[in-house]
DNA sequence: TGGTGGCATACTGTATACGATTTTAGTATA
DNA sequence: TATACTAAAATCGTATACAGTATGCCACCA
């Protein structure tokens, strides 16, 4: 099965991995001739990734003044972080109800190429996507499409902040004994405890950036 | 201040109310030449407004095959009404930790209008936009605003469904007398009450609609 | 010198045109 | 009769072209 893919779909791609690495910074005005000209297409495709970009609240258009690479406050940082902890955790208790052992060996799986990126030299820079490959095996089997697709977008956004922050590695080696800890709960089917923990490691998570985010505004 | 309106954010309002009063139907394909005649625009203008409207979960595009109006199920309605559920009652918390008497005040403005809407003879079409008013008019205060975006986009979904029930005019009159408890809580600051209250509002009419969903599929 | 109005420029929004892909209908073949 | 293949039509995706709107600069005036 080969995968079609339309040009703007590659520019949604793109431009969304340019915003999240801060490649293009925050309050960047997102000039469609020249990211057109940038990527060797024309002025369309652009617009149309710059649309769906909006729809994930990486950028805001304004009417005839073009799009913008959206700039977030410490509140909005507080907000996401609190909407996934609200959301994972209560899609985690669905999906421990129906979670089998072969849906957990495939998280196990994904924490064992996380092992490989806490080595030194590792490109730190995948561990969002990794982050998110994992949190969503664990969430895949309550088969709650609308809910998953909303932390999707949410770990987008938070994506984008925990890129500023390199120092956090000590936070990165804490995720990773929390999932560890946090499959373990899984495959107890301890849907309680899970649930408790996944709050905790999400909201720490949060906190950890928006000190950072004070520290360096 | 005057607002400057885009034909394609015309297309978009235009659409969006066509899908949610099922003129047209889930599941329509939407032909992009078709519609861009009917509206007397080009397609581009078409496509982006069906962009749009995809990002709010109203259709789904396939590449090279087009839009089509999404089919929804029963699990997912359950999904959508959980949803509102949580993020609502979370963010009435926070709302209530701030609500001032003037923002009361127009949320009961808002009930006023829907004791209009009740009268024989109104237009019962305008009852999801009025709902939806005076939710919002609520969790305003709260000043979430990457969560209230999530719920409006839920709200938006209920509503394709809620319209297809003429029948629940008995469920709306019960909608509206909790809307009265619900605003009598809030001057109170019963948050705890108000939550409690808000959650039940949300999955009874949930589950009404899904009783009237499988007896009409 | 400070402010207002008008023009030039740059950029966005929309239309039109073209090329690519999918679907469909029809024909040939097993 | 059913299936595989081919050609044509329909539809989508993208490029190019034009029109409308915002922004900045400069002349002009108080």
């Amino acid at each position: 099965m080969i995968t079609r893919k339309t040009v703007t779909s590659s520019v949604v791609d793109i431009l969304r991995e340019k915003i999240i690495s801060h490649e293009i910074e925050a309050g960047t005005p997102l000039r469609q001739n020249a990211l057109a000209d940038e990527l060797n297409v024309s002025r369309i495709p652009v617009r149309e990734a710059l649309l769906q970009l909006e729809a994930e609240g990486l950028v805001e258009f304004a009417p005839h003044r073009g799009a913008v690479a959206t700039r977030i406050s410490v509140d909005e940082v507080n907000e996401l972080f609190g909407l996934r902890a609200i959301l994972e955790c209560d899609v985690l208790g669905y999906a421990l109800a129906k979670i089998t052992d072969e849906d957990l060996e495939i998280a196990q799986l994904v924490l064992k190429e996380f092992d490989e990126l806490l080595k030194p030299g590792a490109d730190r820079f995948t561990w969002g996507a990794l982050n998110w490959k994992f949190h969503r095996s664990l969430y895949l089997p309550s088969g709650r499409k609308r809910t998953l697709g909303l932390i999707r977008q949410l770990h987008t956004n938070c994506d984008r902040y925990l890129r500023i922050q390199i120092q956090l590695v000590a936070d990165f080696s804490r995720a990773e004994e929390e999932h560890h800890e946090l499959l373990r709960l899984c495959w107890a089917r301890d849907k309680r405890g899970a649930k408790k923990l996944l709050k905790t490691h999400i909201l720490t998570t949060g906190r950890g950036l928006i000190r950072a985010f004070k520290a360096v505004p």
